[in-house]
DNA sequence: CGAATACTTGATGAGACTCAAGCGCCGTGG
DNA sequence: CCACGGCGCTTGAGTCTCATCAAGTATTCG
């Protein structure tokens, strides 16, 4: 089975890990259909495994003792998540829709990491990546009122499906999760999503076709809210 | 000058990277003295260098455009901060009390790494641990009240100057940053953090002998707070 | 068609922010 | 030695955003 690494490339330009496209490198790797809302593993789960994203959205989250979630992240087609560097997850991962995932064994990567360099440098980069992207969600929690939360997560929703050009195109992605998981990466409720997401489209920033669909109708102003 | 790097180990088992306590290999290093407030480097600049703690403590931030701040971490004594993924620095540093840092120069590490497997291996758990740092913040800064914060952050903070034993003892901590530092790196306004802290001192659970200095008094009601 | 589920909308309230004043500590200078 | 600012911290009053509670609409699926 073929793993293709090509996730890393996409965030920046990576002077210190060149991203050798490890690509035409064999690991073992299980294939797996996850139906949606199904658990792929839970957190404190021994880590034995790590895995690729096929096809669908997965997410990987926590939950708190009052029964809240706070969710990490979301991982689409091409990502790899549930490495971590502990001998533990530290988050439970579940399918946001039905999807098809690889599962890698950790086992014995461990040492091919450091035989080969192509390898090595693509994990150490994604690890980097992860870090980065901690980093952007965390600055979002922080500061940023319900419709920068909300305008920084469709820009990056969009940008991820491959929304073709970056400004001036009316482009429509369709949301694979629900309004509860956006409040719960958000860190927002259920109905705060909906309404600032009907106050978009009032002020004619976005369209909502319908409720999983949304237009990006003026992406400038998106840009407008955050940072 | 020797790269004493025992950072990694304090968080979790670490089963990938062992962390061979790269004690011993030689990196040139330089030493500077920060005084407070000073930037160390600033959001933008070229990544030339990554840096550790040798005393005092560092804060790496970033600036919003309505002039607000977001702290993303507290680097304290014997802490490795700067060291990116990409060619620039995606945040600033800056001095939050007089310090002293070792200055490394990225150039040239980048090929030892992949030479030398001790070094690999902890520069790599060094990026997972960030990230598992990053992502608890989240998790802090998404859910989470203003007391949930301000506690969290208290025994964070005492944890990490080393206060001796986890339960029952009270422990007297020096803040090295100010109202404002802590604010920032919990998303809350100096007068929440000022009133909180009062509030939880009412209650009993802290003491403020100065405004710098803060006694651990009631730790379980602390943890009880978070998750 | 009915029931379940997901989403939207409205009314109310709590928690944190804003604005503003006051306190305490410290260094400076008279 | 004390008076004076300056600065960081605290405290108070009012406001606003978002959470909560509650109802209503839309969509899906048996």
């Amino acid at each position: 089975m073929s793993v293709s690494l090509s996730v890393a490339a996409k965030h920046a330009p990576l002077p210190w890990a060149p991203v050798a496209e490890a690509d035409g490198l064999e690991l073992s790797g299980v294939v797996m259909h996850i139906p949606v809302d199904r658990q792929i593993y839970a957190e404190g789960d021994e880590a034995r495994c790590f895995y690729k994203v096929v096809s669908g959205v997965v997410r990987t989250c926590r939950f708190l003792n009052d029964g809240r979630r706070q969710i990490d992240a979301f991982h689409m087609e091409g990502e790899v998540f549930g490495f971590e560097a502990g001998a533990d997850h530290r988050m439970a991962a579940e399918a946001v829709s039905d999807c098809t995932v690889i599962a890698y064994r950790r086992r014995g990567l461990e040492t091919m990491v450091f035989q080969d360099d192509r390898l090595g440098r693509w994990f150490f980069s994604h690890a980097m990546t992860c870090m980065e992207l901690a980093r952007e969600h965390s600055l979002l929690l922080g500061r940023g009122s319900a419709t920068q939360k909300i305008s920084a997560f469709l820009l990056e929703f969009a940008r991820r499906e491959g929304c073709p050009r970056p400004e001036g195109c009316e482009c429509t992605v369709e949301l694979a999760m629900s309004r509860q998981d956006i409040a719960d990466y958000l860190g927002l409720t259920i109905e705060t999503v909906s309404r600032t997401l009907s106050q978009l489209e009032r002020d004619g920033v976005i369209a909502l076709p319908s409720a999983r669909r949304v237009t990006l109708k003026d992406r400038k102003a998106l840009k407008a809210f955050h940072s």
